[in-house]
DNA sequence: AACTACGTCAACCGCATGGCC
DNA sequence: TGGCCATGCGGTTGACGTAGT
């Protein structure tokens, strides 16, 4: 790329860094320090601002960064509940983050959200058609899925499932946990308890739903969408609304601007399949005092539900990565969650004739 | 092979903040 | 006290690579 708006005056280049500029840059620093970027410029070192001096430095040239290597679960856990905790400080989440920088964590914040905004958006044509069923995720095993949904109805769930994503419902009681591939993370696999189908829970998400997928994120969707939280949504630039969780223990669930359920330190993206709960160990640098993380999953005495997502024996997650054991604790990433766990989601039968088009 | 959608990342921009004079 | 300047921060954009169609 040429350098944009090189031409008049003291032309400021712009652009990528070559690495003669880098060089040049690692002297300045090496001589004075990470400051004083402007006299970069001032004496001529380079045509570069000092602000994009110091961007460079930050973001790219700086000895203790993790360059080159994807934010690993424990990384994602920690961004997640900092950035639930802090908002979008992106700085302030980034000292948590050894070796990670401010821009780091903000792109890859900003890469979630729109993963998640684009399932939402559009959970299910890649399902719908013959071509897509067959073409991509070829490998999953299918399950079955969509081929008994894919009915005439299920077009009218989906345009429903459109528009509420278009008025930004976060709630998602529209995305079901009808059938899917998942069959092989059942919660009972790894947690010496009987896996149980999503009706089996208290609060079946839906009448008929047939979901095997164990965790309670539908519960949340739906108890959300109970709450009327997609009325507060939109005006809900800081409110933090309290919800009946079915899980809810000592930490109100909330929903937050961005769409995003809180449960405690569960977290439920839009009810697609972000959720964890209680991380068996802090990051080393997490140095904000947390809440015990015992009453996360404590069930309620009256209750017969098993507190626990599916317990991940061992999973390879979007990166390739084989996830750590959490044998007994409820820790599910959206990096563990494959693909074709968030994409045979389909839309279940209508909740209520109330639904039109 | 061409096209498209999507993910990733680097870099820029505007605004805020804090120190100095 | 107010202005200036350096620095910090968050939002946004655009290039590029990759995978799917």
């Amino acid at each position: 790329m040429q350098p944009r708006g090189g031409g008049d005056r003291a032309a400021v280049r712009k652009g990528p860094w070559t690495a003669e500029e880098d060089e040049v840059l690692h002297q300045h620093v090496r001589e004075h320090g990470p400051r004083e970027w402007s006299s970069i410029r001032s004496k001529g070192l380079l045509p570069r601002t000092g602000k994009s001096c110091r961007l460079r430095w930050v973001n790219k040239l700086r000895p203790d960064l993790k360059t080159g290597c994807k934010f690993s679960s424990e990384e994602e856990r920690v961004v997640i509940d900092l950035q639930a905790q802090f908002g979008n400080k992106w700085a302030r989440i980034a000292t948590y983050l050894p070796g990670r920088t401010d821009n780091d964590v903000k792109n890859f914040w900003s890469t979630r959200q729109k993963r998640l905004a684009r399932i939402l958006r559009a959970p299910l044509p890649r399902r719908r058609s013959a071509s897509a069923a067959t073409a991509k995720h070829s490998g999953n095993g299918g399950g079955g899925v969509g081929a008994a949904s894919s009915s005439a109805a299920s077009n009218s769930h989906e345009a429903a499932a459109a528009r509420a994503s278009e008025d930004q419902y976060p709630c998602f009681g529209l995305i079901p946990f009808q059938q899917t591939t998942m069959h092989q993370h059942h919660v009972g696999e790894s947690s010496q308890e009987p896996p149980l189908a999503a009706n089996q829970y208290a609060g079946a998400p839906f009448p008929g739903a047939e979901s095997v997928l164990p965790f309670p994120l539908g519960f949340a969707a739906m108890d959300v969408a109970a709450a009327g939280c997609s009325s507060s949504y939109g005006a809900a630039s800081e409110v933090h609304q309290p919800l009946p969780f079915l899980y809810a223990a000592d930490h109100a669930p909330m929903v937050d601007p961005g769409g995003l359920v809180f449960h405690g330190n569960a977290l439920i993206d839009g009810g697609v399949g972000v959720a964890y709960l209680e991380p068996k160990s802090e990051p080393e640098h997490y140095l904000e005092p947390k809440p015990e993380p015992e009453h996360y999953l404590e069930p309620k005495p009256e209750q017969q539900t098993p507190p626990r997502f599916f317990g991940l024996e061992e999973e390879v997650d979007d990166y390739g990565l084989v996830a750590p054991v959490r044998r007994g604790t409820a820790d599910v990433l959206f990096g563990d969650l494959p693909p074709e766990m968030i994409d045979f989601f389909e839309l279940p039968p209508p909740p209520s004739p109330s639904i039109r088009l």
